[in-house]
DNA sequence: AGCAAAATCGAT
DNA sequence: TCGATTTTGCTA
């Protein structure tokens, strides 16, 4: 499609414009416009259009042009919502790009880009009709409510209705109430982004010369109060020469706001406001930037010159090599050169330490972006991207970040590149951030950092074979040792009775030594609460999830039981549900129990467990992070949370309770995963002076990963895995497409994935894999079945896609089929 | 997505 | 058999 053609206005002609609707909707939709209005819009400004039989939505006009859709008339807009786009050309491209490449709408990847309070949405508004005789005995009971309503407040909206006659479905009342033409039914809209204003106040100007101030002065003499608050406001505004905030007077006066205000209201101080910017960057005086030692010196030239022959490079350095210190050099000059800088990481790796770090070098040029910000302060993140303004210069985000619009865009980096998190799973669009990033920067013929002391075996093989630059970094900051890894062999433990619950003589050794030397310890168990199954002693059975095939995880501190997948709860039952057996077993291990085994076994020592349960509150993570950065944390226990990029200076040992359940996790990249959460926890120890030391306990100390795990030989791993792959013919040898099926009826997810999966086979034969449960069969009454696309090198994925498409349009027109829905996840 | 018509359910 | 609930179809 061609986007922004610059057309000739002609007055004699009618024009219409394409937009994007904010729904799962594959066509894009016409509607009229008038030439006024052809003449004032372009792409990428909002307009709001009626759609369907009630609703107005804010649309996305795409493209202006003359030609008359041939089936239907087109509707007119309702009216338009900006001055000007705000969104750029590029973006719209990027934006087609995804939609292609993912298989998703571009209404989904509006909905994705575009911070909420972009889309606006109408309400349903009702009002009485004036000079209409009603007589009471015609309405029914609730139908009277709402007329009785209707004298007090001159209009309802749908949730008022809903709170006043106490039910949900408030439709019929209404349809009945609009036949008796009693009330009016009409569609607002209303802009959701409130900029916000803050509270100034001045000397009223007829105060303005020395008599009239004496003169008020003297009038205040008995209200000693608001003289101070006077005599305050002249010396503040005497010492910075700046508007004075309300809120600051009432602060450095001590007074309270209702003398303030009294103020206000006398006439004496004049009221105003001024928008300002939710998100303030209240750093002190800026820094400059540290020396690079000769190793990151040295890469930094690496990565310069790889420049000169590739737009990718990526940047393979080990944990607490100091990369950060080397995009700080690289974003240095871009902004020399005027350029905004991407700058990507995982969600969890997004935490105050770094953006601190990056905002002393950089001041209010770095601006965050994130899941975590309201909407209001996404839209003026996304306002000072477009608009290149000087506090966004360096954009630093998770995901989503990917999709803002950008202006002058010099240079990307995706930092812990690895981390499977860039991949955005539910909903659409299942794009990955790192390889949408690296599309952006194409667009803009910028250049693309990707970083990581763990890569993805995509990108490295990328490197490989030429395709990226590669620049590595082998020698940690100051010298310090790589963690000393030792394997525990918990098989051999238990049978020399050497273990104490889940714990090794060895890690309780190592853990005393470290604690009664000041040291910190961390301990990964991939698992939260406290036991994953709870199983009866007499009969075996173990309590199921009504809704997914899971059994139940045991969480003690509620004393429940919990389904991980649908949130499912109920109290743990005294007995057996199938025998009556009140021998009831925990099996299996979860972040609780570790924490309560540790409680026992240490306990003068302070213990705390991070895992979603504990961090759950807006502030849950923060407060454990800064409290164990303060030394107020001896033991901290928790899930993979702990392994993001985290600089715990004073961890001296990480202990792994179990490697086995991660390398036993049914999935291709399970090995490559446990590599990099193992490699990447164990960064976590001895970042200071000390070597730092990791045990990890396992049942089969001689796994290759956990072999190469413990050698710290990357390469090793990637040889042996990328072996792997080329036999079972997965990524990045082959790329791969995975449909997901879904539908309460188990027999009708069969016969459908069954049929689609023999017409996949007719075009890709061999290299279509399934129909296959998944390994949770069932997830909130949905059974599941996927089918895996595997796409060899060479082979077009431009036409794959085509004919997945194709045989995907058959499916849905075949009735039977209709109601099943298919998720297409593209490189899953 | 959201809404209305159509189809199915279920208790009298 | 009627009314309630779920499923299906369409939006410009």
């Amino acid at each position: 499609m061609v986007f922004f053609v610059q057309t000739h206005y002609l007055w004699h002609v009618k024009h219409y414009i394409n937009v994007i609707l904010p729904i799962p909707l594959e066509k894009s939709f016409t509607y009229a416009i008038t030439n006024a209005e052809a003449e004032f819009l372009k792409p990428g400004m909002r307009v709001s259009v009626p759609f369907g039989k009630s609703k107005i939505y804010t649309a996305l006009v795409i493209e202006i042009h003359t030609i008359a859709p041939l089936v239907y008339e087109a509707k007119d807009i309702h009216q338009i919502l900006d001055d000007t786009p705000i969104m750029t050309p590029i973006q719209l491209e990027h934006w087609s790009w995804i939609s292609k490449y993912y298989m998703c709408t571009l209404g989904e990847v509006m909905r994705a880009a575009l911070p909420n309070a972009f889309i606006l949405e109408s309400e349903t508004v009702i009002s009485r009709k004036s000079d209409v005789e009603i007589n009471d005995q015609d309405l029914e009971d609730d139908e009277f409510i709402v007329f009785e309503a209707l004298h007090h407040q001159s209009s309802l909206k749908i949730q008022d209705l809903m709170a006043i006659l106490d039910k949900k479905n408030v439709l019929p009342v209404i349809k009945r109430l609009l036949e008796k033409k009693v009330i009016s039914v009409k569609e607002e809209i209303y802009e959701k982004y409130k900029p916000k204003l803050v509270r100034y106040v001045k000397l009223n100007s007829s105060y303005s010369s020395e008599n009239e101030l004496q003169q008020l002065l003297d009038d205040l003499s008995r209200a000693p109060k608001q003289r101070d608050v006077l005599m305050t406001l002249f010396s503040i505004s005497a010492k910075t020469k700046a508007p004075v905030k309300v809120s600051e007077l009432s602060a450095v006066s001590n007074a309270s706001a209702s003398v303030v205000k009294a103020l206000i209201d006398k006439n004496i101080l004049e009221e105003y406001h001024i928008q300002t910017d939710r998100i303030q960057y209240l750093g002190d005086v800026k820094e400059a930037s540290k020396h690079l030692n000769k190793h990151q010196t040295c890469a930094l030239d690496e990565i310069t010159k790889s420049f000169e022959k590739q737009n990718i490079t990526l940047f393979h350095g080990v944990t607490s090599s100091g990369k950060t210190e080397v995009y700080v050099k690289l974003i240095e000059e871009q902004l020399k050169r005027k350029q905004q800088v991407l700058y990507l990481l995982p969600e969890i790796a997004l935490t105050t330490q770094l953006v601190e770090r990056l905002q002393n070098y950089f001041g209010e040029q770095v601006v965050v972006y994130h899941s975590k910000y309201s909407s209001n302060e996404r839209v003026e993140v996304w306002n000072n991207v477009l608009q290149n303004s000087p506090q966004a210069q360096v954009i630093l985000g998770a995901r989503s970040a990917v999709l803002l619009p950008f202006h002058k865009l010099g240079l990307v980096i995706v930092d812990e590149e690895h981390e499977s998190s860039f991949k955005q799973f539910d909903p659409a669009p299942r794009y990955h951030a790192r390889d949408t990033a690296i599309v952006l920067a194409s667009m803009f013929k910028c250049k693309t950092v990707l970083g990581s002391a763990t890569p993805s075996l995509e990108s490295y093989y990328n490197a490989m074979q030429g395709k990226y630059g590669l620049v590595e970094l082998n020698q940690r900051y100051n010298n310090v040792l790589m963690p000393e890894i030792e394997l525990v062999d918990v098989k051999d433990k238990h049978k020399r009775k050497q273990m104490q619950g889940h714990f090794s003589d060895r890690l309780i050794e190592e853990m005393n030594e470290t604690l009664k030397n000041g040291g910190q310890v961390i301990l990964f168990q991939n698992r939260r609460g406290f036991s994953p199954i709870v199983e009866c002693n007499s009969c075996g059975h173990s309590p199921q999830c009504p809704n997914c095939d899971v059994s139940l995880t045991f969480h003690q501190y509620r004393n429940q039981l919990r389904c991980h997948y649908c949130g499912y709860n109920v109290v743990l039952p005294k007995t057996c549900e199938a025998c009556g057996s009140v021998e009831v077993d925990a099996k299996g291990l979860g972040t609780e129990q570790v924490e309560q085994e540790v409680k026992g076994l240490f306990p003068q020592y302070h213990v705390v467990r991070m895992d979603l349960d504990t961090t759950r509150g807006k502030h849950g993570y923060e407060k454990i992070i800064t409290a164990l950065e303060q030394g107020e944390i001896d033991i901290l226990v928790g899930t993979q949370m702990l392994t993001k990029g985290l600089d715990f200076r004073n961890v001296k040992l990480v202990g792994v309770m179990n490697a086995d359940n991660l390398l036993n996790f049914p999935d291709f990249r399970a090995h490559e995963r446990s590599y990099q959460l193992m490699a990447q926890v164990s960064g976590r120890a001895g970042r200071t002076d000390e070597r730092g030391k990791v045990l990890i306990q396992t049942y089969n100390p001689y796994h290759r990963i956990l072999q190469q795990v413990s050698t710290n030989d990357y390469k090793q791993m990637y040889k042996e895995q990328l072996d792997d792959r080329h036999v079972y013919k997965y990524p990045p040898l082959f790329r791969m497409v995975r449909l997901t099926f879904k539908h309460k009826d188990y027999q009708k997810v069969n016969v459908g994935a069954e049929w689609y999966a023999k017409s996949l086979r007719m075009v890709f034969g061999q290299h279509v894999l399934g129909p296959e449960f998944p390994p949770v069969a069932r997830i909130r009454n949905q059974y599941l079945k996927h089918i895996l696309i595997k796409i060899p090198p060479g082979q077009s994925l431009v036409k794959t896609k085509e004919a997945i498409r194709k045989i995907n349009t058959s499916f849905l027109s075949v009735k039977a089929y209709r109601s099943i829905r298919v998720v297409i996840n593209v490189d899953n």
